[in-house]
DNA sequence: TAGATTGTTAATCGATTAACAATC
DNA sequence: TAGATTGTTAATCGATTAACAATC
């Protein structure tokens, strides 16, 4: 079933057609084609048409997809019909923002554990969570079975705290610190520098 | 000075070598090669050569890129030498943690106005900001000549806040809404979704 | 049946990399 | 000079798209 081989391009843009396609359910849209989802997220039908055919066949000809069905299909392969517990490390500004900040849990990842390494925000309460110190981490990721860890830590710590998570078996990152990070094979990190977003933008509008 | 067909795929990765540079320079580093450039952002040698060649000579052969030439040089191709201002749209959780997260600033990008559409936000103080309401924006659009914008909102509202953003004049968008936006040619999007970014890992954890 | 749209193949397009002359 | 590394070209690799038979 999980065919090997799938270009890491095509499981990257999964989760779009996801989100899209929740966004439709909850318009009532019973069946979308490869030509309107493709407009809705600024791709081409070919593309959709090839991407969702890694997987199977999920359309049906003349009609298009139906988009509860489709949606199901692509929770499935993507593994986000459970929810996924994550470990949050760094609970300065930015920590304390993704900790409260409601949007992962209406999408099925919970914050399940917070950690720092500062003894002065070591006991305290962020909403339902204590922060714990760092030496907690190993039995908190094997007693819960994480695999997941949210990185909100200054960069010069990011790269430490990471191979410490790696050690305690976490095998996916969501890095908010501004530096690469250098993993083992087998774990994966994903980034987010909103910084570094705009700075794209700025080139192209430096002389407008 | 401003070659036109640079793929944007490089444009994208410019930002990254700016960042890496950065930290070169307070890491006291004087040189660096495509080589150990490579090795640091996880990319090919050739392909960083290739990307910056599309700007200039910036290297010496047999010694490789002077740390802070090539990251003073990156840094005016961005248009990242001066500060740039922008405007915030969506004072909830969300917007808060934004507003008031430091790293903006220090990187050269200044939340210089907040935006709502909720009667009991506006007027509200948010560190050195007044949130305004968004009847204000055109005039502080033009007021503050802002280019940038953040949107904050939530998904339902997104796209005619964009909308909005655009007709006042805004060029450049940062959403963290979990939406694709549609916007005229000349305005650019970026986006910021941890969650799709998590539902990619998992596709690779879920059965590990 | 006529119209629409899928799944898939082959063609095209674009991005990455290997290789090397130039040169510090 | 010998060693190292650039900038660039040509070759390779991979991703996107056009096109169409199959079929609902």
């Amino acid at each position: 079933m999980n065919t090997p081989e799938i270009p890491e391009i095509v499981v990257r843009r999964l989760p779009l057609y996801a989100r899209t396609l929740s966004w439709l359910v909850e318009e009532n849209v019973q069946t979308v084609s490869s030509q309107e989802l493709g407009a809705n997220l600024g791709m081409s039908p070919a593309q959709i048409r090839k991407d969702l055919s890694y997987f199977g066949e999920f359309g049906k000809q003349g009609t298009g997809y139906d988009v509860k069905y489709l949606l199901s299909q692509l929770r499935q392969i993507l593994g986000v019909e459970r929810e996924w517990l994550v470990a949050l490390v760094g609970v300065g500004d930015l920590g304390h923002a993704i900790a409260r900040y409601g949007g992962f849990g209406k999408r099925g990842f919970k914050i399940a554990a917070l950690f720092d390494n500062d003894p002065r925000k070591i006991g305290q309460q962020v909403g339902e969570l204590e922060i714990l110190g760092m030496e907690a981490l190993p039995m908190v990721v094997k007693g819960l079975r994480l695999r997941l860890g949210i990185v909100a830590v200054p960069a010069a710590k990011a790269q430490e705290v990471t191979d410490y998570l790696v050690e305690c078996g976490i095998r996916g990152i969501l890095n908010y610190a501004p530096i690469n990070l250098h993993v083992p094979k087998g774990v994966r990190v994903r980034y987010i520098d909103p910084v570094v977003l705009l700075q794209s933008m700025t080139y192209h509008l430096k002389s407008g």
